[in-house]
DNA sequence: CGGGCCGTTGACTCTTGTCAATCGCGGTGG
DNA sequence: CCACCGCGATTGACAAGAGTCAACGGCCCG
């Protein structure tokens, strides 16, 4: 086995702006440069040239595609220590916007033959990165195609409040967000949880902005 | 960049049965050993133990996730060339099937981080189809949250006539299989090609399992 | 010739989507 | 400080696309 001493993956101080007016934060944290999005705005676009791939610090991302009459699916919110952007092609094939202000961390793509090349902890972590993606979207395709409504919104608080840790859920995302995650509407967002409210499974504070699990037993057998 | 000679995949002529009795073509072909599978026959079961990743030869290969009352999604349809079984950990996420009759490769899974450690054409090769996946899986993603029956049928057999590289589609597959990868039920699916059918956009001869794309324009219209 | 499997078709149901009104919080400006 | 405005979320009434259940047809194979 080889001994690669270090990573030579290169540091991406030089970002070209992306269109959009963001505060940078050009320090140059070890490989990659941070970077601070505002809420709703344009991390890289479907069809930008995929010069970077990054890895949320602080906030959320969401990844989305839209069909020409503009339907969007979300396929993946992305959570702090995701990695998101990375691409087989020289282009990307989603779009990614911060939800609500997200802090990112821009690394710059090198060829990804390179990247499978070395074996640091870092491209160790990028190769998983990408396994884990795609066992979420495999799992998240079961959901899409074979879940109800209901058992859609069980397993996402579900899924969300391991990813967090916590059973108090503060929602970074809006109903519509959820919405097109879930390939639901907005108002089967809605009503599905005032049924777990009034059921008792959850509690959702006035601001509607929070969530919080009562009774995980029962959103696991709402889960099919 | 180092120069490895050599790729480092063991060959696996020692496989063990996967409890069904295949009829195993043992010869070693380059890295991997060549199996074949019968109609419906297992290759491997969600949850087994990922000692091998495979590519298909011949034939087709679908893999699957089941909800516990058994509602299935095929997450995807893997024809020759297509390699498939790849997996982050050490257990496989989905199972996977021959869709009648199928010749594959099974090549002995070294750790990913070896794999991923190596530059050879071979790691390039399963990097590239792990990225490929991720791709095909998310455009599935829009297809399942966002598109109509007739819009999953008309992307289904646009994709697969360019696959094949055939306007002629000789369908590996069931009705049911369809059903289950696009979301729908074999009625709808069944309706669906009735309808094109009827606008001569597609012709379905009798035996109903080839299907012939008259006017691809049409189908790209009604593809969203 | 008969049985079974796969696919098609029809009638009906129902979950989810659509359209529209209202609520309520938060921000803004007088 | 308070009234107003606007956006996001909720709710209701209704529509419709897709699912369910059931019968039937045709083909293959014994």
């Amino acid at each position: 086995m080889q001994t690669a001493t270090h990573l030579q993956i290169a540091p991406a101080e030089t970002l070209r702006g992306y269109g959009s007016p963001a505060k940078r934060a050009p320090e140059a944290v070890a490989l990659g440069s941070t970077q601070v999005f505002a809420k709703d705005e344009e991390i890289f676009a479907e069809g930008d040239r995929a010069g970077f791939f990054y890895k949320v610090v602080c906030g959320a991302v969401r990844t989305s595609k839209l069909l020409s009459d503009g339907r969007r699916q979300i396929d993946a919110f992305h959570l702090p220590g995701d990695i998101f952007g990375i691409e087989a092609g020289e282009e990307h094939r989603f779009s990614a916007e911060a939800v609500g202000g997200a802090t990112v961390i821009a690394y710059r793509r090198c060829s990804l033959d390179d990247l499978a090349a070395r074996d640091g902890t870092f491209s160790r972590q990028v190769v998983d990165a990408m396994l884990r993606s795609l066992e979420r979207a495999q799992n998240h395709m079961l959901l899409l195609g074979r879940k109800t409504a209901m058992e859609k919104i069980a397993t996402f608080l579900l899924d969300l409040s391991a990813r967090l840790g916590d059973d108090t859920i503060e929602l970074p995302m809006s109903r519509t967000d959820i919405a097109d995650h879930l390939g639901l509407t907005i108002e089967t967002v809605s009503r599905s949880l005032t049924q777990l409210e009034r059921k008792h499974i959850i509690e959702v504070p006035a601001h509607r902005r929070s969530i919080v699990l009562c009774d995980k037993a029962a959103l696991h057998r709402l889960d099919a």
